[in-house]
RNA sequence: GGCCAGGUAGCCAAGUGGUUAGGCAACGGUUUGCAAAACCGUCAAACGCCGGUUCGAAUCCGGUCCUGGCCUCCA
């Protein structure tokens, strides 16, 4: 894995051999979450499925911060109660996560459950002259952290303290120390929203929490610690002071940091603030969901992430690259159809591989092995879907020899067994993708489904178009049998004519 | 200004010292009544620019240009 704490790739040591710690800081509920939130999420679930396969028993903690200043503004901006809106949030970004084929983590602990602990960790802090109380004008209490009193800060983000001092903020240092000091606990003037403390009302400052909750799931010194890019400074430098100035000598905090890149619009960042995101919902509302997360692993997860959404004279907004993802999704999904049904098929018991499947066989039996050592090699999807790119090409190579060879009995029985390897290859490797987790069936089913509704159509009339073309074929009537075909196409319908009979899809 | 990424063929995206990444698009072919799907081939003597090291550089070193991110809440 890359670590950003060294800008190095190095191999997993985990401090407990065969179990793996992660703590992922998840999002801060206050709105529906975007596309970024989704890359992220499916970056560290795809890390998680990866560990698991790879035979580690993993312990993955993803917070949810339930109380920040965002949510307070947004809670008495709408009379909502603040922990009514981020429950409220909590259970959209769990949907919608969840719909894109992450795993729920084992633990998703939230701030306002956790006070007990944040509050004892500030105590601690305090103790070891890291943290100290200051009286606000207004009456409440803050507590700091004392940035000189941790000698290692900024050696995540690679900054010094006498270059940030240069730039901070000085309007909200008056009663810090240091202008650097960031809060530990704010105090909650009057009836403004908080919880009971030695300090008075008052809440947790943002970083305290993912120290607090981290060392109560996976204890100090845990293996990964993961987030996106923009929280390397300041907030996990800031977790890692207060982490390791309340362990003092005990090591590091976090043993690797790995940090996802984000989803940008226009080359620059998706974010709330810059107002140009686009929700995991409306990315769901055109297309599959398997679709946007193959998209999301269409680039390692480091990297940046382009996000473009078009729209047409029609009005309609579709997203073109993961548009391109879901026509890959269904060429996999047909091409499991299509194994399935071969793995199926009766047929002589498989003796010696005949020559001419040699090649293909290689193949189909290497892919999980190609997909095991991309995703080794720091999380590589783009390699991995190549390797699954391969196997599906030399799957449908062996459909379609299988069908052209039909009265080769040798061949048609190791196509068979060689078919019943591609189909569990091709399931595993995508399985510790995340991707294909339904039956190809379903999957047919259900993006004919959202196609039909998306542009208005209807199934039965499609298929009264297409028993009038099977009539007009059978009169030889190919003039008036094109003409409906075309007619299908402009309007999203894509007609196939096999030997069972016509089949139509609707495209993407 | 400081710190961190990235610039690879029409587009997306791997590779990080010497033999095919992969995908999309386009075009040609096999197949088909014609198509579609699938497969094969072409596009591909590609690696921001300038120097250097080396038998050999997209890959290492120095410099430089461009784009983005963080330095304030952010996945």
């Amino acid at each position: 894995m890359y670590n950003t704490m060294n800008q190095r790739l190095e191999p997993l040591a985990p401090v407990r051999p065969g179990e793996v710690g992660i703590y992922v800081c998840g999002p801060t509920v206050y709105d529906v979450p975007h596309a970024g939130h989704a890359r992220s999420a499916v970056a560290f679930d795809l890390l998680v499925r990866h560990l698991r396969a790879s035979g580690l028993k993993v312990t993955f903690v993803r917070n949810i911060t339930d109380i920040d200043d965002k949510i307070l503004k947004r809670a008495s901006e709408t009379g909502e109660e603040p922990l009514s809106l981020s429950a409220r949030m909590t259970g959209i970004y769990q949907d919608d996560i969840g719909a894109i084929n992450c795993l729920e983590p084992d633990h998703q602990p939230k701030v306002s459950d956790h006070m007990p602990e944040v509050i004892s960790l500030v105590e601690k802090l305090i103790e070891h002259g890291a943290g100290y109380v200051v009286d606000m004008p207004n009456g409440s209490k803050d507590v700091y952290f004392s940035l000189k009193a941790f000698d290692g800060y900024g050696k995540l983000s690679r900054r010094n303290i006498a270059e940030l001092e240069v730039g901070a903020r000085v309007a909200e240092s008056d009663q810090k120390r240091d202008p650097l000091d960031f809060a530990l606990w704010k105090g909650a003037p009057g009836e403004s929203y908080g919880w009971q403390s030695p300090w008075g009302k008052g809440r947790p400052g943002w970083h305290i929490e993912c120290s607090a909750m981290s060392e109560k799931y996976l204890g100090f010194g845990f293996d990964i610690h993961g987030g996106g890019m923009d929280l390397i400074f300041p907030h996990h430098e800031n977790e890692i002071a207060q982490s390791e100035a309340s362990h003092p000598g005990q090591g590091p905090f976090a043993r690797v940091w790995m940090h996802n890149g984000f989803v940008n619009v226009d080359k620059e960042k998706m974010s709330k603030s810059l107002g140009n995101f686009v929700t995991i919902r409306d990315v769901l509302g055109r297309n599959d969901p398997e679709a946007f997360r193959y998209f999301l692993l269409t680039v390692q997860y480091r990297g940046p992430l382009t996000f473009d959404s078009v729209k047409l004279e029609d009005g309609r907004v579709v997203f073109p690259g993961v548009d391109d993802a879901e026509r890959r999704v269904d060429y996999l999904y047909t091409t499991l159809e299509r194994l399935d049904a071969l793995a199926k098929q009766p047929a002589e018991p498989a003796g010696k591989t005949p020559k001419e499947l040699a090649p293909l066989e290689e193949v189909i039996r290497g892919a999980r092995g190609k997909v095991q050592a991309a995703l080794d090699d720091d999380l590589n999807t783009p390699v991995a879907l190549a390797a699954i790119a391969e196997l599906a090409k030399a799957a449908n190579d062996l459909c379609d020899l299988a069908v052209k060879r039909r009265k080769d009995k040798v061949l048609q029985g190791a196509a068979q067994a060689l078919a019943v390897v591609g189909s569990a290859g091709l399931r595993s490797s995508a399985d510790v993708l995340g991707l294909m987790v339904t039956e190809p069936a379903e999957y047919a089913r259900r993006t004919r489904e959202r196609r039909l509704r998306i542009r208005g159509l209807d199934a039965s009339s499609i298929e009264k178009s297409i028993v009038d073309r099977t009539d007009a074929r059978a009169q030889k009537d190919f003039a008036r049998a094109d003409a409906i075909r075309a007619e299908l196409l402009v309007r999203g319908v894509e007609i196939a004519d096999t030997p069972e009979g016509t089949v139509w899809r609707i495209g993407v």
